[in-house]
DNA sequence: GTTGCTCTATTTGTATACAAAATTTAACGT
DNA sequence: ACGTTAAATTTTGTATACAAATAGAGCAAC
């Protein structure tokens, strides 16, 4: 229980993330203090922290209100993940240890055991979505590079909110599955391109999958 | 003169930038609020807002320091800026007018003009690195993708103080300013591939140019 | 000389108080 | 009824006060 302004700002941020704070609601400093029987203080701080993360906007002497993204915001933010986490592969492929490999391995298998099993029930959905982070996460963190693992780590946020309310068609589950595997395989083989090749096209598969058809502009 | 924490957020910015605050330095936030004659509110902001940055570090209950970088984290900074400048110019050209061509064009003209002249003359080299910037930030701007240009204007802070210290040879200033004018023909062209590589290529020599040349860890 | 401990002084984290700005409400005139 | 202006309320920004945590000095033991 240590700083007030870091469980303030999980609080806020998880009650963003889960859709609980609707769509550029106002965000008034004091109502959220009193709310959590806390001072304004680290209210502030922790709203600060979400603005500079882009999941509030702040204007002077306005307040903060809750960011919005529109489908244009959505598409830079899984192009931008498209490339950031390719790169990621292609760092990570020369660097991957057996034991690396075996555990992203594991993860697949698990996520493969998950999907066979009934979907539509109400647990299998999250278990799917935490695996998928972590395999995701070890990846950026096989990358060693501490400042692309940041930026990917910003840039994430908002699919996470629609992680929630979209669900994958089971053949879009399935082809995300392969693509995992496809990605360890490559990586096994020490093919730097072919993982990078695979994890871009994962990304943008799942961008269309999200978000329809590219619009014409 | 509205907001003070925004003041002292760039006072302490630029402190940094220059060098004027040496590497892990401690920044203590009474200190700065009595040496610029306010209260401690405002510098706390201001410190908690370069954390998110990158330019200091702050551990729980112990303070913020500047931020110190190796030649790693160098290494690191380049190759994203390699990718994210590429591709920020892969957006770009489709989308590039005639005007903002024209624009580019002017700004490669006023630095090759620049670059004729006598280079030792401490006037020059601020003038070269102030067209500089406007040339990236320009295809940035046209790249119309709002996060690209966060995520870069993130990246770029740390690479400006090694600006202030290093200088480029003629050659390397020579190469830097043909890569200019090959990305506005290429975009002329309207070849974002072409512009895209020259952009990646740009980046990287510039950090073979600062950094030397690559680690073989 | 070095290591470990205790106590003091410094420094951060949070709460509260007040001033400046913005938003809302009310009043007024047309 | 409508729009404009002015007061009242709310809300943010900054200053100050106090509690909790840390760092550092001094001293003891080895």
């Amino acid at each position: 229980m240590a700083k007030i302004a870091t469980t303030v700002y999980e609080q806020i941020r998880t009650a963003i993330l889960t859709g609980e704070l609707s769509n550029s609601e106002r965000l008034v400093e004091e109502d959220l203090a009193v709310s959590m029987g806390i001072s304004r203080t680290p209210v502030r701080e922790a709203l600060r922290r979400l603005a500079a993360e882009g999941l509030v906007d702040v204007s002077p002497n306005r307040g903060a209100r809750v960011a919005e993204w529109d489908v244009h915001d959505l598409r830079e933010i899984f192009d931008l993940r498209s490339i950031l986490e390719s790169h990621a592969c292609e760092l990570a492929t020369p660097r991957a240890s057996a034991a690396e490999i075996e555990f992203l391995e594991n993860v697949c298998s698990e996520m493969e055991e998950l999907a066979e099993t009934d979907l539509s029930s109400e647990t299998r959905l999250p278990a799917l979505a935490a695996r998928n982070r972590i395999f995701h996460g070890k990846i950026i963190e096989m990358s060693n590079s501490t400042r692309l693992g940041l930026l990917i780590e910003t840039l994430i946020h908002v699919p996470i909110v629609m992680q929630t309310y979209k669900v994958y068609s089971p053949e879009a589950l399935q082809r995300s599955l392969h693509h995992h595997r496809e990605i360890v395989n490559a990586m096994k083989a020490g093919d730097e391109v072919w993982a990078s090749s695979v994890m871009r096209a994962h990304v943008l598969a799942a961008r269309e999958e999200i978000l329809g058809q590219p619009d014409p502009e």
